[in-house]
DNA sequence: ATTCAGACTTAGGAATAGCTTG
DNA sequence: CAAGCTATTCCTAAGTCTGAAT
């Protein structure tokens, strides 16, 4: 059905919008989208192993695989453009006049180009003379303050900033200066380019592929390639079969592009292939390289770190700052997420000759390795990557750019969240018109409406269409039919792949208005693999939206729930307890909104054991409380009046007491046997007397000794306990300490359970603002690094240095 | 209008570092 | 003190959005 019919058919059904006015009244919900989501269940993710098995929408053939091979194959003599940057014209002008003994003629320039600054000066000893002259400038400029211009009141700034940089090893806080300029990016900008994987390491001779038995001589290119697979050969990757199929064609085509096997054996089935001698191989290296800790690991990590060392850091307007993925992705089967048609498809080796460097145009341009030339290089200050490529899976472009802490990539980050905070002043009205709109006779309009609140309240993504040579996955604007099951009155089951194929599922009552328009939207003829909202696209609804706020789009609103949420839950904790406890607490508001955002994460294997392991401390806990309380009524049997109190002592079994027994004993026999055999290593090395079997045999004894009197307890119900603990007031005192104890395991535990498919860094590093946590930490008192690790302290310098208190989101 | 390239943010899992604990 | 687990960092895939070209 072709998009205009299906636009007649639906404008029909439009109609009765003016039919559905009568229940008005009835729709009114609170709007708080923590009052209206309830995650029923966070369901894992579609495993890799399960192929799309139920998609109702038709696919077309795949474009074979073969043809977009073809099209990459000689990507390394794709044409080199010359394009022309008109934008450069300022930086080309300017960076003649890099010596800066013009100032005065500086400050004539545009008010654009002024900020450029002089930044290019290598010579120490001229730039230290300069920053003399413009100290004593400055002081007399401070007395004429009135009379500057605009422009010398930046240029003020400027010296501050450098002197700044020289006094404190050039920190630049960005964020002290204002700067509204956003389309150029930088005035300056040197690198020493990127750098590349190693070459590729054959194989020793005798780890083969075999072939229906035989062992095959492989060429280099194509040994590599059998590599990657062999590695990945007992992982979901290598038993998805998509994967086996795209990584078998990429392999023969690379044996056939560098003349076949070199045996003579033809390769025709992937069944036939042997991997695993290979696999073995790289198995038995992993080992290896594991085994060799102790300092060797840390020879090899600074080796590591020297090579990097050129690349690590850049020079942004005069200023080192952190590139981050300055190394070039290795070759390697292309690792798709979810039912991905292209997943296992080789990704070839970028070479000097695919790159595109950027950098001034008075920037000293890298060396490419030995024998090799750069593809291009440009002079673009109106973007932020340093090198880019082009990856020829799907011929999209890979970058290099700055680091997290970065100045440009946290001055991005501010400005997103000052837009996440314009939204405050704009999400009543915008809230009220789609309220309203939901009723609108237009078609259009009422889609609109609803997808706006499915991304106000839900938090879903915009939703772009997507290829057939992509996973199959949704957001908003991209919804299908079978993507959401109503349920009268008004409950709507949302259950869909979103990004990463993670799976959306979601059980809410909804306005009842916007129930009903999703009836609508369902109506036949309208059938599974039909689009929810035919007439919406996320430019369309990016366009509705930025009528009420300029550059307000989809996914802002992402931004200001989270932060909002996050705001909101901060504000209900209360300022005691201990750090730990402020931390839970933050973590339990961080929780919310990452369930929000839905951010998920796979259980990680050691997880089921860890709770169990949890549980039984905590039991073990609680068996020693009762013991005690046992303890309190042996001293002094009057206090079992205190029936509440003692009532606990009742609620365990002898049978769970018995298997508590049993697992202290069993953990201290081990613990004697450890110890032992521990100290008699030590003693041999050291040259000692070693322990005699007697002295093992004492220490066993003793827990024997324990074992029989637990079981003395068990069976008369009289407990034992050390001395010490001789009156009611010291019993009293071990079962606070202990009770203390119980609550921090129960809640950290609890913590981690709720904690075990959601993923909490997703919306710490992207959507809750930073300075809501520097904010918690300031009026909490806690450590801002029990919030933000290293990385983050770096990316969010911006939030830590300049709130206080009394900031809002 | 629609498509598409380009550039940027957001995302989960793998790898590694660091910490605990048996 | 090594094994095992958790936390952090690294990696790169997968989104969003803009703006130019058609």
């Amino acid at each position: 059905m072709t998009v205009s019919s299906w636009d007649k058919l639906v404008s029909q059904n439009s109609v009765l919008g003016s039919t559905s006015e009568s229940d008005s009244s009835d729709d009114d919900l609170p709007l708080s989208q923590t009052s209206v989501i309830k995650q029923k269940e966070l369901v894992l993710k579609q495993t890799l192993s399960e192929p799309s098995n139920d998609e109702p929408k038709v696919k077309k053939e795949m474009t074979s695989s073969k043809d977009v091979q073809r099209d990459h194959s000689n990507m390394e003599s794709f044409d080199v453009l010359k394009v022309e940057y008109n934008s450069n014209g300022s930086l080309s002008a300017i960076s003649k006049e890099k010596k800066k003994k013009n100032k005065k003629k500086r400050k004539i320039n545009s008010v654009e180009n002024n900020k450029l600054q002089d930044k290019d000066i290598d010579s120490d000893t001229s730039l230290k003379k300069i920053k003399l002259e413009k100290k004593q400038k400055k002081k007399k400029e401070t007395v004429k303050k009135t009379e500057l211009s605009q422009e010398e009141e930046k240029e003020k700034e400027e010296e501050k900033e450098e002197e700044e940089e020289e006094e404190e090893e050039k920190e630049y806080k960005w964020w002290e200066n204002q700067n509204n300029n956003d389309e150029i990016k930088w005035h300056s900008l040197k690198h020493n380019g990127v750098m590349f994987p190693p070459d590729y390491e054959p194989l020793p001779s005798h780890v083969k592929l075999y072939y229906d038995g035989k062992p095959v001589d492989l060429p280099l290119e194509a040994e590599e390639v059998a590599g990657f697979y062999a590695a990945l050969l007992e992982t979901d990757h290598g038993k998805n079969p998509v994967f086996q199929k795209n990584f078998f064609h990429d392999f023969k085509q690379v044996l056939e592009e560098n003349g076949g096997t070199l045996n003579g054996i033809k390769i025709n089935t992937f069944d036939k292939c042997d991997f695993t001698k290979m696999h073995k191989y790289f198995e038995l290296k992993r080992e290896e390289k594991k085994k060799l800790s102790l300092q060797e690991r840390k020879q090899n990590r600074l080796e590591r770190a020297k090579l990097e060392e050129p690349y690590k850091f850049c020079e942004l307007d005069g200023r080192r700052e952190q590139v981050g993925n300055f190394r070039v992705e290795p070759p390697d089967l292309f690792r798709g997420r979810g039912a991905h048609p292209k997943t296992g498809k080789l990704k070839r080796r970028v070479y000097p000759e695919d790159i595109t460097l950027n950098l001034s145009e008075d920037a000293p341009i890298p060396d490419p390795p030995a024998g090799h030339k750069w593809g291009e290089v440009r002079h673009d200050n109106t973007v932020q990557w340093l090198a880019m490529w082009k990856e020829n899976i799907f011929g999209s472009h890979k970058y290099v750019r700055l680091a997290a802490n970065s100045s440009l990539k946290g001055q991005s980050d501010f400005k997103k969240f000052e837009k996440a905070r314009e939204l405050k002043s704009y999400i009543d009205i915008i809230r009220k018109d789609y309220r309203r709109n939901l009723k609108s006779k237009l078609m259009l309009e009422r889609q609109k409406a609803v997808a706006t609140y499915l991304i106000d309240v839900f938090a879903l993504r915009a939703g772009g269409e997507k290829s057939e040579d992509e996973a199959d996955t949704v957001g908003c604007c991209s919804l299908r039919y079978e993507h959401v099951t109503l349920k009268p009155p008004n409950t709507v089951i949302f259950d869909f792949l979103g990004k990463d194929s993670i799976r959306f599922y979601q059980e809410v009552e909804v306005d009842k208005q916007v129930f009903k328009d999703l009836m609508i939207f369902k109506r036949p003829p309208k059938q599974p693999g039909h689009q929810l909202f035919d007439r919406l696209d996320p430019s369309i609804l990016n366009k509705y939206l930025q009528n009420y706020m300029p550059g307000l789009t989809a996914k802002v609103f992402r931004t200001y729930n989270a932060s909002k949420t996050m705001q909101d839950q901060l504000d209900l904790i209360p300022n005691k307890g201990t750090i730990a406890e402020k931390l839970l607490r933050y973590n339990a508001a961080n929780r919310t909104v990452a369930i929000l955002c839905n951010h998920q994460r796979s259980v990680t294997k050691g997880h089921a054991q860890a709770v169990e392991r949890a549980n039984l401390k905590i039991e073990e806990l609680k068996w020693q409380k009762i013991r005690f309380k046992k303890a309190m009524l042996q001293i002094d049997p009057t206090l079992k009046r205190r029936t509440k109190f003692f009532k606990e002592i009742k609620e365990i079994t002898k049978e769970q007491e018995a298997q508590i027994h049993d697992r202290i004993i069993k953990r201290e026999r081990e613990k004697s046997e450890i110890k032992f055999a521990r100290d008699n290593d030590k003693r041999n090395f050291e040259g000692e007397e070693l322990l005699s079997e007697e002295t093992l045999k004492e220490w066993l004894d003793k827990v024997e000794q324990l074992r029989l009197q637990y079981k003395r307890e068990l069976e008369t119900g009289v407990v034992e306990l050390k001395s010490r603990y001789n009156t009611v007031e010291k019993c009293e005192k071990q079962i606070e300490k202990l009770e203390q104890r119980i609550r921090v395991s129960s809640i950290q535990l609890q913590d981690k359970e709720e904690n075990s498919e959601v993923s909490l860094g997703t919306s710490k590093i992207n959507y809750i603002d930073p300075r809501l946590s520097v904010v918690f930490c300031k009026k909490y008192n806690v450590p801002i690094e029990k919030i933000f690790p290293k990385t983050l302290r770096d990316k969010f310098k911006w939030a830590i240095e300049s709130v206080d208190e009394s900031w809002r989101f």
